[in-house]
DNA sequence: ACTAAGGTGTTACCTATGGTAACGGCAGTT
DNA sequence: AACTGCCGTTACCATAGGTAACACCTTAGT
């Protein structure tokens, strides 16, 4: 009986891992936009499979964009601990957030504002995992912060909106190169870390103009 | 003749901006997932005449947002070119931003990241809208910062990194909070200006812990 | 060997939605 | 009176998400 279940508990999940494998590519594929026959056929199985192991599109996808999240996190996180001073920590963990999104800009764009590749305008309610992904970045960036940074009394909300509030700028900005690649991502990581270091505020005037 | 392609021309104007506003009503009420359907009922017709006034649903959900972001942009142009010093007018263009998503969060919701509202979990290819949106303001941001300050050689370059940097930030801690609601407007404004001015980088290592 | 359970898989269907065709009517122009 | 141009309708299509009902196969227990 402990045999039978656990045989089945472990074909199950096989299968559901296989599913994965092909939503994968069907996702890399087609978009975001990507139907749930398509993903079944390239499955070699018909939709309503897809459904018992995922009950809705939404699983599905929640169970997809899981998974790059937590590998996305993963990277992020090492890059983060690295034993290193603090600029070169932030210009690591920057450059492996760009070094993901550029290997793989499909998933990314999937985790992020999905509906947007596919030739069909069609689409389903994807921006449930668009902040999932942001606000997990978030909360893990504002934890470090939080945790390394002595940012007086009020410091843990401090550290959560900064937390926000970076992974913010990292994904603008980085979509922003994904699409333009205006520059190297060395020079985005450069120019990014600079603002954070408060180049911003300490930049002066042009001269003759009515300043800033 | 000219009478008559006037009239014509005026009309189907008016009209036009009543079905806007009609789908502005349906959108605020039922959230971006708001069908066709439903915006015509409001409106008082049928599908067929949105279709032909806007082309297809992305073109309506175009027009209604260009309405919104176009009025958005102006009051951040107002904040931004209000005659005070930097730091002053950074916080009154992030404090004019926050009001903005503050007072309307459906508008913005719906700009922002679009299907999410609505029961149904239905939904279109929104991700076209979130996009402009950031985009514009990330480059209108890009211009003032490019015009005003001096950057050196590569300020032309640094100036769009960090108007979208910045813009992507404001939305994301702007999104996070509209959602929390941790704090007040005010001390929100005052962390993210704090962050822009260097805090992070000149803050201290907390006692004891391995640094960062 | 027979049965029960739980997984896999299918076909066929329902519903809602974006989108369109074909038609009719109502104004003003010529 | 005929023409043009817009408003508006009903009816329809195609596609996508999601579900019901049914069949199969393997394994456990009797």
């Amino acid at each position: 009986m402990d045999t039978t279940q656990r045989t089945d508990q472990a074909r199950s999940a096989d299968r559901r891992r296989e599913l994965l494998e092909a939503a994968d590519r069907v996702v890399l594929r087609d978009g975001p936009g990507a139907s749930m026959n398509a993903i079944a056929a390239e499955a070699g199985i018909t939709k309503p499979i897809l459904y018992r192991h995922f009950g809705d599109k939404g699983g599905l996808y929640a169970a997809l964009a899981k998974r790059h999240t937590d590998a996305l996190l993963d990277s992020l996180r090492a890059a983060l601990d690295a034993p290193a001073e603090r600029r070169e920590r932030v210009e690591q963990t920057l450059d492996a957030y760009l070094t993901a999104i550029e290997a793989r800009p499909q998933v990314y764009r999937f985790l992020m504002h999905p509906s947007e590749g596919g030739q069909q305008s069609e689409g389903f309610d994807v921006g449930k995992h668009s902040a999932p992904l942001l606000r997990r970045m978030g909360e893990e960036l504002a934890q470090v912060i939080g945790d390394r940074l002595d940012l007086g009394p009020a410091g843990e909300q401090l550290a959560r909106v900064w937390g926000h509030g970076i992974v913010g700028m990292m994904h603008a900005a980085g979509d922003w190169w994904l699409g333009e690649r205006p520059c190297t991502r060395a020079e985005l990581v450069r120019s990014l870390a600079d603002l954070l270091w408060g180049r911003l505020a300490a930049a002066g005037d042009k001269v003759g103009g009515p300043g800033f």
